[in-house]
Parts: C-alpha cells; structure tokens; sequence
RNA sequence: GGGGGCGUGGCGGAAUGGCAGACGCAGGGGAUUUAAAAUCCCCUGGCCGCGAGGCCGUGCGGGUUCGAAUCCCGCCGCCCCCACCA
C-alpha cells in the first residue's frame, strides 16, 4: 500500500543527506561542458530572509535545470563576511567580530542547507578569513605597482554614526547607505582605485552584455559613468592673468557668456582672495554655501546662490571680459571645477543671471522668435549662430559644435575633451572589521608597501572594542608598531581596512580554487570555469558591486591573471518580496496583529469579520478607501489612530516580516519553493500572502495524491508505448509533449517559472479528467514528465516521486526531457472564423488544411451564411493554420 | 529635469500582430460530514436575454492594418534609478 501522506518532513531531510551523500553539486562530471551559476553571497546577518529565498531558490532552479540539460555546473556558496554590524555588534556586546560573523554563518549554513539548494559547500569562502583576504590585500599591491591604487586629498562622504568614509556609491539621496544618517562633506586624505580610469573601457564593455544584462542596469551605469563630449577652453583672470579651464559641452554658445562661475571650494580662490577687498564678506558666503545641507533632496530643492569675487574673466574666443563669480551649482567634482554663464541658453545660467542681474546676451536665434528681452526662460533649442565672430550666420549650431571646436584648437583657445562623472572609487575605511591595507608609513622612506612574503597583514585579536572611538585598529599598538621593511627603522601601519567592495570584486574568480594558498587561483581552472556563466542577485547593486567587479576584472586581465574583461556574462536580477505593512499615523509601522477594525459607530466588528476584511487587504488589495466605503476603519489598536496600509519589501523595520524557518516547518522547503515562482515572473516583484503559500501546498498534496494513485495503475519503467492507442491516449500524449516543449520554452525564455507551472498545471487537469482511461504506459509518461519538468523547482518532491516510480538514483542524473514531435502533432484544430473582424463561428478542421479548402469550408459554414445573408463578399483573409476573416458589405 | 520599467477581471498574472483573461488566489453554488477542516465537482470580466445568443471590454485620444492588449504618434497615471553634471 502506497504511503498517502506527504511527509515533507521526511522526504526532504532523505533526501538533502543522499545529494550530499552522492555529492551531487561537486561539479564532478568532468564529460560534460562547464557551465558556472552564482548568486551574489550574503553578508551573514545570522538570519535568512525572504529575499535569501526567493535569491537563492531561482538560482538553485537553474543549477538543477543545468544538470538535466547535461552540464558539468558550478555552484558555490560563500561569505562576505567583512563589515560594519560584526563590529558594531562588537562594540554593543564585547563579542570579537569573528566570533560574531562564525556563529552567524553556522546557523545561516543550516538554514540554506534546510532549504534544499545544492551548493558546492567544499568550496566555502569566507573574505574575513586570512586565507582570503592575504589575496585581497595581495591585489591592492599588485594594483599599487601598477598606478591604479593612489592616496590623494580630497573631498569625502563622511557618515558620523559609523565613523568612516563612504564612496559615491554608498550615499543614496545623501544618506549613509548602511546607517541611513546624513552624509557630511569632509576634507581627508584618504586611499582610492582608478575607477575613472577605465571608464571608456567600463562603457565599452556595455555591448558585450547588451540583451545579456537587464537593460535598466546597464542603464544606470551608463548614467553612474556620465560620459559627456565637448571641449576645454582656457579662460584667464584678467587682473591677474591666472589661467583657469572650463569645461562646455555648448562651445558653440562662448560667445554668449556674461559672467563665469567657480565652485566655492576652487583652489583658484586661494590665490585670488588673500588681501582682496571683499575677502571676509566673500569668505563667510563660501562658508555658507559649503556648510548648507548635502542631502540630494535639499539640493535639489536649494535656491541658487552665489557672490561676486571682484575678479573679472577674459574670453578666448572674442578677448570679451566677464564678472568671475562663486556659485553654489559649481561642483568641484565635475569638468574643472569652473561653468561658463550663458544665460540666454541655458535654464541654470537664466535663472543665476536672473536673480543677480547679471547681463543675457543671445547668440542662437531661434527660427521665427524674437529676442531674449522678451524669453520667459532660456532658448537651448537649435537655431541660427549670430554674434558669435566667425561663425555668425551658421544656420544649425548644434552641427557647428564640431567645426568649432576645431577651429578652438587651430587657435590654441581650446581643445576637444571628454568628461565622465565616474569618480575614482574611495576603498579606504577607518574599521577595524576589513582587510588591513599593506602598507607601512616610514619617517625616512615615506609610503612604503608591505612586501608579498609577509601577507597576510593579519587583523590583531587584542581589541578591545567597548572602550575607545574611532577606528580601534588605531589604538592597536601591536598592530601599529612595524618595522619598515625598506630600511628596517620605527614604522606605522596603515591602521585603515578595505572597503568590502574590495572583497566582493574578485570572490567569484576565487570559486574556481578557493584552497590554493600559492596563488590567487590557478590559471587554468579559472580559465576553465569563468567568467560566470549567470549571475543572479539584486538590482541595488547595479552602480556598486557590478561597476566593481567589472574594474576589478579589467585591471586582472591587464595584469594577466585573467583572460576575459567581463566577468559576468549573463545576470538576472530577481525581484522584490513584498508583503502588507501597517503603518500608525504617527509614523510607526505596526504588526498586523496591533491593527483594530472598527465600524460606523467606532466599535469593533466581531472578530470573523475583521478577519474576512485583513483577508480581502491581502488577496483583493482592499485599502483604506476601499475600506471606508464599506464603513470601516482600520485603528491603531494602541492609539487609536488611523492606520495605513502600504505593500511594501518585506523587512524587520516595517514589520512585516515573514520567517522561512517557521514557513518551511509548516510547509516544507518544497511548498515555499513553488510559491516563489509560481505566480509572477522572478524578475518582478513577488506579494507574500498567506492564501498564496496554501495554494502551493494545495498544488503538492494534490501532485502526491495524483502520483501515488497513479503507482498502483502505472506499467513498470522502460515498458513501450503502443504503437496503436485510442483517441484519448493519443490527445494525453499530445498534450504531454506540447508541455515539455512549452516548459523548455518558457525557461529558455527569460526563466519564466510562472508560466512553466501553469503549463504544467493544465497536462495535470487533463489527466485528472482522463485518469480511469489512461493507458498504463501513457500514464507513466505523463506522470514521468511533469516530474521532471518540475523536478527543479521542487526537488526533493520529484527525487521521491521518481524513486517511487521505480527509478535508482537522483532524479537529477537524467536528462531533460524531450518533446516527440510527431506526438506532439495536432490531428485536428480549431480555426476561428470572422466576419468583419468578429468572431462568429469556428470550424475544426485538419492542421494541414489548404488555404483554398479552408475558405471554401468557412464560406459553406451555416452560421457563417446566416450572418452572410444579403451581403456581398468584399475580400477573405486566410491564414493557414489561423484563421479566416471574411469582409462583406 | 533626465533615464529605465509598467498600465489587462476582485487580486497575482497569461496572450508580443490572428479566439483577450491561460494558470493560480479570492468569491459563489453543490457533494461528502453529526459539525467543521480537508477533499471532490460545477460557476465566476461587465451589461442585456428564460434561452439560443447578442452587445461592450486590455489607462485616455488618434493612426497604421482585413485584423491591435501587442506596432506608430500624442496625452494621463503609477513604480524604480539618477539628479544644479556645465
């Protein structure tokens, strides 16, 4: 007697132990081609989340989609395990970061194990260990030699709550990425990579990954490396013949500028302002420009500001002389720190010129306008060049761009230049919890690198992190105290860690020989397995970790440790999980167990019906509008107040978070597997609702049902299909194959699980409805091939079913299955017929019909006729196979 | 302001030029049950009609086409990213 219970339990611990058993994720097949999927590596927070899952899973679903298609794959798993909480963590409870980190990465390895994705574990990495990050730091040297690691001033993202710089990245809307706190603006001295260096190569690379990448992030490293073409053209002080550069992608409006700005940090201003007569007035205005808000919103929104230094500009192009200004909207991150003032073309300039009176002369004259006097704002459209010397009369300025500038560099006034936005990328940090950067500070011989014999620099142990601020590598006087190892006298260490960008760039060229302590890697092995085949992992990463790793493997191929510059070929960002949030009016999020429903008169309604109500908030997205339709409200059940309700990512902070652990306790692994993929697309975003994770458990039961039934009327394994089967047998066959081939379809097509389930879904309903008269032969087959197609989906569910349905070994040592064509062939179908474009009848006829017999037959149709009557035939469509439209008057 | 994405039932979504709403959730009805849960069967875009059936319908307005959710033009709305970038 078959078991008839599902006892996801069981079947899922057997089965986690025998793949591991058999290691079947350890990428041993050596016969068959390499094929390497990665998911980006958690930071080990101790606790797997929703988004883990919904991650983890899509990629696990590839790596067994792989093994059926008969590839050899990878699968690594590891750490990133550097970073800011273990030490905060450290500084809350005295607990040492590694302690902290190892214990995290124990419980999370138990989790991923539960969760049933096959991992290579005997290729675990973790980047805080020494035997990984003597590698980093060995990569820092090795960029060092090579130029593209330089120590240099500069203006710094500073976040006060973690004591520590920030690169560009790392802000978003002028808050500390990690911490959420305002970002203030700081002069250091600090370590950087030559990102900008490579941002033509970065840009370039972008049609390599076109169709590969998602558009939206390749889009917005475009957008991050900001490339703008124009020229350079050298201004000079008039009172002091001073040069000073400016950067314009409008070279063909110099003539029009009235004044010119600087940003209020410019080093000019240093040698300019010393003794001037307004020196203290002008002083206290840059003060106040740099002392206001850094936060994107604010500047943004911020009035345009600036003051006259007293100085005056003369232009190259017509020797004309202009008022020098300081202006707020000058950045001294972008072009040369200097903006030429055209007001008269250009919306920033109008408005600056606008507000202090300064001077608007137009040199584009727009096609039928009259002049700027009567302009509203600033014309930027193209139109004739007048006033503008040599080049008056040109009809299309913006086609006189390039003979201008030309004819700038003939002059020696100019010189054609590209400018990028990409900033060099800030690595250094003031943490203790990174990979010390190996350098040693020498009295005698300066900046001085560590030589590679004495990596790693380790991290010292004897930390104590309760007492102290700032960095507490620092106050480590056994860390600080070396010797240089140039002329062996008193050193200092550098006491400031990497960036865990630093880490992340390189860890998935490390997976293909994550042990070798001679070496970063082997040259051979990497060149075997990368670069990674699919990547899968968030969109947020799209300007950091992706830009990065994509300069990292760059600068390797140009140090010759690598052989491809893109080290991602394929990469598939997976959506959010989202789930209802509750939120108090007076901003607190609440669980929804504290979230009252109350009716006309202010009192609750009895518990049922709150309970129909929070259901039909879930499933049918009745909100609070919705909602007071009705005569509800929803209260805070502490305060009373209002509450709100928002779908929103699933997170501890809103409280909405849902627990894989308890959900696979009730559920198993399987069940929340499915539910992940099965209603949206994975690249969308995913709603977790409760009904959502029953009907995937629905979904199972009735698959087992169905399966272990299906044992006891089954013929055994290998027995032939008839060669002769009746018309129902035949139609069951038909639509299993159809399936294999839509399935293989909808994966190849973008990894569309949702609709491989519905697929599969639909050859279950036939067979449910056919069942008592399936073939015994037939039915195995059907059976068989919704196992396999779902198989990595729900893995350890297939393993099971297919060991029940007589088969040894893992399922996942088969292969995929194939769609038989000539069964997959439809006898007959069903062709719509239209009149005037209106479907009125449908004729079920041979898939091979001629389109002269088809339209033969829809004409002599009696429905057809009917709606044919007292009309003439104008015109009939025919589409083999299709459809016939039939045009009458 | 710029860039990317999206708009289809009560909800998630399917259909990428040819039968709109696959598959699932929620809802309704029935069977089973002392009852409930679970399970099984049927119905479920709107309007009209006893019915056969008809009409309307993919954010809005126009266009191309025998035929448009799908392609083109113009609007409206939502989400995400960047944002005083010279």
């Amino acid at each position: 007697m078959a078991e008839v219970e599902y006892n996801f339990a069981k079947i899922e611990e057997k089965w986690q132990k025998r793949w591991e058993r058999d290691g079947l994720f350890r990428n041993r097949r050596e016969d068959r081609p390499p094929f390497y999927v990665l998911n980006m590596y958690p930071y080990p927070s101790g606790v797997l989340h929703m988004g883990h899952f919904l991650n983890y899973t899509l990629g696990d679903v590839m790596v067994r989609y792989k093994l059926l298609r008969g590839y050899n794959v990878l699968s690594p798993i590891g750490w990133d395990s550097f970073g800011l909480p273990a030490e905060n963590a450290a500084i809350r409870t005295g607990t040492p970061p590694h302690e902290f980190t190892e214990g995290n990465i124990a419980r999370m390895r138990g989790q991923m194990r539960r969760a049933g994705w096959g991992f290579d574990w005997g290729r675990e990495l973790a980047t805080s260990h020494p035997d990984y990050y003597r590698w980093t730091q060995w990569f820092f040297l090795k960029f060092h030699e090579r130029g593209l690691v330089v120590k240099k001033n500069a203006p710094v993202n500073w976040c006060s709550s973690c004591q520590t710089v920030l690169a560009n990245e790392q802000v978003k809307n002028g808050e500390c990425e990690r911490c959420g706190s305002q970002v203030g603006q700081k002069d250091m001295n600090q370590w950087f990579f030559r990102l900008s260096a490579y941002a033509e190569r970065l840009l370039a690379g972008h049609d390599e990954l076109r169709g590969k990448w998602p558009d939206a992030v390749l889009a917005m490293q475009e957008e991050w490396i900001g490339k703008s073409e124009g020229a350079e053209v050298e201004f000079r002080i008039k009172e002091t013949g001073e040069p000073i550069p400016v950067f314009t992608t409008r070279p063909d409006t110099l003539w029009g500028v009235t004044f010119l700005s600087v940003a209020p940090e410019h080093p000019l201003l240093e040698k300019l302002l010393p003794g001037s007569p307004r020196e203290t007035e002008i002083r206290e205005a840059i003060r106040g420009m740099r002392a206001g808000g850094t936060s994107a919103r604010e500047q943004a929104e911020r009035e345009k500001e600036g003051i006259f230094t007293g100085f005056h500009v003369i232009n190259p192009v017509d020797g004309g002389v202009a008022p020098l200004w300081i202006a707020n909207f000058a950045l001294m991150s972008y072009g040369t720190g200097a903006v030429m003032g055209v007001p008269a073309h250009d919306q920033r300039d109008w408005e600056f010129a606008e507000k202090y009176g300064l001077a608007v002369r137009q040199v584009i004259r727009a096609p039928n306008a009259s002049g700027p006097e009567a302009w509203p704002e600033a014309f930027t459209g193209a139109g004739e060049i007048v006033n503008s010397g040599p080049f008056s009369g040109e009809p299309d300025n913006f086609e006189a761009i390039p003979r201008i500038i030309e004819w700038l560099e003939a002059e020696g006034r100019g010189r054609r230049k590209t400018n990028y936005r990409l900033r060099d990328w800030l690595l250094s940090r003031q943490r203790y919890w990174g990979a010390p950067i190996p350098i040693i500070y020498c009295d005698r011989c300066g900046l001085v690198p560590v030589p590679e014999k004495d990596l790693p620099v380790l991290l010292p142990a004897d930390i104590d992190f309760a007492r102290g601020s700032g960095n507490p590598l620092a106050r480590a006087k056994s860390f600080v105290d070396a010797a240089c190892p140039a002329c062996g006298g008193p050193g200092r260490r550098e006491t400031d860690t990497m960036d865990t960008f630093v880490d992340s760039s390189w860890y998935h060229i490390r997976f293909a020989d994550p042990r070798n302590d001679r070496a970063c890697w082997d040259a051979a092995k990497a060149a075997k397995w990368l670069p990674v085949d699919q990547y899968i992992g968030g969109i947020e990463h799209a300007t950091m970790h992706l830009m990065y790793a994509r300069f990292f493997a760059m600068a390797l191929r140009d140090l010759g440790l690598v052989d491809f510059s893109e080290p991602f070929t394929r990469l598939f960002c997976q959506g959010m999980v989202c789930k209802l949030a509750y939120r108090c009016d007076d901003c607190k999020w609440l669980p929804a167990e504290e979230v009252g429903i109350v009716g006309p008169g202010g009192d609750p309604v009895p518990e049922e019906e709150a309970r129909t109500l929070f259901k039909r908030m879930e499933n049918q997205g009745l909100d609070e509008a919705g909602l007071a339709a009705e005569g509800f409200r929803a209260v805070c059940a502490r305060c009373g107040r209002p509450v709100r309700f928002e779908m929103t990512k699933i997170s501890k902070s809103k409280l909405n978070i849902v627990d894989p652990d308890a959900i696979m306790d009730r559920f198993g692994a399987d069940t929340v597997r499915l539910y992940m993929l099965s209603d949206a697309p994975p690249d969308r975003m995913q709603i977790w609702t409760e009904d959502g994770i029953n009907g995937a458990w629905r979904t199972l039961t009735r698959l087992w049902r169905l399966v272990m039934e299906g044992l006891e009327r089954i013929s055994p394994p290998g027995t032939p299909i008839p060669a002769t089967l009746d018309g129902v047998n035949r139609s069951l066959r038909r639509k299993t194959h159809q399936c294999v081939r839509k399935v293989t379809e909808s994966i190849e097509g973008g990894y569309q699980f949702n609709t491989a389930i519905a697929r599969t879904n639909e050859l279950l309903n036939l067979l449910r409805g056919v069942r008592d008269q399936a073939h015994p032969a037939v039915m195995r087959e059907t059976l068989e091939v919704v196992i396999l197609a779902l198989s990595p989906i729900i893995p350890h569910f297939a393993d099971e079913c297919w060991s029940r349905l007589g088969h040894s070994g893992s399922i996942f040592e088969e292969s995929w299955p194939e769609c038989d064509e000539a069964a997959a062939r439809e006898e007959e179908t069903e062709i719509p017929v239209q009149v005037n474009g209106r479907l009125r009848a449908r004729l079920t006829v041979p898939p091979d019909l001629p389109p002269g017999e088809l339209e033969r037959r829809a004409l002599s149709d009696s429905r057809i006729r009917d709606w044919l009557a007292g009309k003439t035939v104008a015109k009939v469509v025919t589409v083999s196979g299709r459809l016939v439209n039939i045009l009458a008057k």
